[in-house]
RNA sequence: GAUCUGAUAGCUCAGUUGGUAGAGCAUCUCCCUUUUAAGGAGAGGGUCCAGGGUUCGAGCCCCUGUCAGAUCACCA
């Protein structure tokens, strides 16, 4: 058992077996049940209610002593409230053993308890328990950060490292509230938007995350294995093929949030698995979508902002009140740039492009260079909610080409804060012009274009049984979250965004190098000098090893026999 | 993938030309019956990210690596 225990882990599993000791079970089984959360306290008091007999659950965050009696805080799922301990009411009789010993010494930031007594105002004037008996419910023995808030509200010690953070969520969304808030609104917007889909009767659906043909988007799979099948599956990197194989099928609106997986850089707006909401809806086009998805965003905000359609963001005010400006994409480019695309061939649109600093290379394709432009210079413009209409047919291989116009498609993005939100088309549901955009994808491809999409030959057979006139529209939640959160990277709004895998904590214990022969005070030593698995003691030299770990007797003075070669050679050979 | 910045006590951070590792909070001991970043007195606590190098001497200077952050590039 040598885990290497700092000072503090090590009083609180005294602690631990203290409590014990005296017939306190700190890990009881038995449930116990609340009787108000703590904003439920402080509302009702300030209500004038009377508050005898309240019994509350929650995580000690705080203890100021003040001899025989004693202030706390208790942090329960809807926020904290103080507690008030005083010595002759938790221990009325002889044995002072309940207040002295168990609340003041053995119970630590962290622990979960349970308490019962009535809510009262301090002096001070913040409504608290008073404490007539209280029960460990859970014990910690691992100190947390303590986070300190100050009368004007400014954070003390704060557990700011993202490192930390994102590592340790939990610890994370004990000592910051915001953290807390943060994912509760993340949740809150989900719920929002399925109710506004329920309500028009559309239907949530899932559909394969492994996929033999990875479709629906330009971009690089992760590759997996099925082992009974012996093929290659690959994780989705998007669902909008399956979910119009639901329309197909004759489901006139289906949705789902899923999870998409995507095998390419991480940064502060990236994350290799992502969460997207797709929606089809039959007999509809994208005019139709528009409208829909701004009334939709309006009432989820609504929703998270107590009525108001308004987020602030940074500095910028950003009003998600329906309806949203609609620019055509080409018009955009021209407002921003000064240069009208409409009619020119692929080289003179790349001539623009590098005539606005741009890098091309030979392997983009028209559409992909309008989309560089767009992307460079007019993005960041749009602020506001706007949509941004009918792109060319080139960068839309799965949208309907525009009823007025061949060269375009009948697409929408949405931008707000100069970042996309959602995605929509009207669906290209002719199976020859779908057969022959697949095929445009594949010349690209062969161009060196390693995004370009594969071509489904499943999907084709079923828009050949035929699929009615549909729109879908796809909206980045995370990113969506971000921005009505205020967040400005994707970590602070996944509960466990990837990282790098941590360094592997020692594991090797005692019990390893004794195996080998050498001795428990050895073995103890070995490892508090830094060796932390038989191995790598190994990897050096016999010889090297006995001066080595002789040296460090002699440098720490230790009262024990020095080692001979022949045992250090002993332990080579038990291996 | 590139560049820059960072890593020191459980947490937040100082650390002078390179000369015995510091503070606040937390922890431990003592005082204190309405405090609230409670207060007062005292104590303990360190693989200075890892591995090399320079040096009489390295937390500090040099090299390599690990992890994180920021800015790019790519992408949603």
């Amino acid at each position: 058992m040598s885990l290497n225990l700092s000072e503090q882990e090590i009083v609180r599993r005294e602690a631990l077996k203290k409590l014990r000791d005296m017939g306190i079970d700190p890990y009881p089984a038995e449930q116990i049940e609340r009787t108000h959360y703590s904003t439920e306290i402080k509302k009702k008091f300030e209500q004038g209610e009377e508050l005898k007999d309240v019994r509350l659950n929650g995580r000690l965050m705080a203890k100021r002593i003040m001899g025989k009696a004693s202030f706390a805080e208790l942090q329960d799922a809807l926020g904290r409230i103080q507690l008030y301990f005083n010595r002759d009411d938790i221990s009325p009789g002889e044995d002072k053993s309940m207040y002295n010993d168990v609340f003041k010494k053995l119970l630590d930031i962290g622990d979960f308890i349970s308490v019962e007594g009535f809510a009262f105002r301090t002096q001070m004037g913040e409504i608290s328990i008073h404490v007539a008996s209280f029960k460990v419910l859970s014990k910690s023995i691992r100190p947390l950060p303590v986070v300190k808030t100050d009368a004007s509200g400014n954070t003390h010690d704060a557990f700011a490292d993202p490192e930390q953070r994102y590592r340790q969520r939990y610890v994370d969304l004990i000592v910051n509230e915001q953290a807390r808030e943060t994912f509760m609104t993340r949740t809150r917007i989900v719920n929002a938007m399925r109710e506004y889909f329920n309500k028009d009767g559309y239907m949530e659906v899932e559909t394969p995350i492994l996929q033999p043909i990875p479709g629906g988007a330009a971009a690089r799979p992760f590759v997996t294995h099925h082992n009974a099948l012996d093929i290659p599956l690959y994780l989705r990197i998007a669902n909008e093929l399956y979910l119009k194989r639901l329309i197909v099928g004759g489901y006139e609106g289906v949705y789902e949030f899923a999870k998409d997986f995507r095998n390419e850089g991480m940064d502060r707006t990236h994350n290799p698995e992502f969460t997207v909401l797709e929606i089809y809806v039959a007999y509809k086009d994208y005019f139709w979508m528009m409208d829909y998805t701004e009334k939709m965003l309006e009432h989820v905000v609504r929703n998270i902002y107590d009525g108001s359609s308004r987020v602030r963001l940074g500095d910028m005010d950003i009003d998600f009140k329906a309806p949203y400006p609609r620019i055509k994409l080409l018009d955009a480019i021209k407002a921003h740039t000064g240069y009208d695309l409409r009619g020119m061939q692929e080289n003179e649109i790349r001539n623009v492009a590098e005539s606005l600093g741009i890098e091309t290379n030979p392997t983009m394709g028209k559409g992909k260079l309008i989309d560089e432009i767009f992307g460079e210079k007019c993005e960041a413009k749009f602020i506001q909610p706007t949509f941004i209409v009918d792109y060319p047919v080139e960068m839309s291989p799965l949208c309907k080409k525009h009823r007025n116009d061949p060269t375009l498609t009948e697409r929408f993005e949405l931008y707000v804060n100069g970042k996309e939100v959602a995605n929509a088309y009207s669906e290209l549901n002719d199976p020859i012009d779908q057969r022959e955009r697949f095929e445009e994808q594949l010349k690209l491809s062969e161009k060196g274009d390693d995004e370009a999409m594969f071509i489904d030959q499943d999907f084709l057979r079923a828009l050949e049984y035929g699929m009615p006139p549909t729109s879908g529209m796809g909206i980045g939640i995370d990113r969506l979250t971000m921005m009505l959160t205020n967040q400005s990277s994707i970590q602070e709004v996944l509960f466990f965004p990837q990282m790098k895998p941590e360094k592997q904590a020692q594991v090797s214990d005692i019990k390893d190098f004794t195996n080998l022969g050498v001795s428990e005070a050895w073995a103890e030593i070995i490892l508090q000098s830094g060796w932390s698995s038989p191995e790598e003691l190994l990897e050096l030299k016999p010889t090297q090893l006995h001066q080595k770990l002789n040296g460090i007797r002699k440098k720490k003075k230790l009262n024990i026999p020095a080692l001979q070669i022949s045992e250090v050679e002993s332990w080579f050979k038990a291996e």
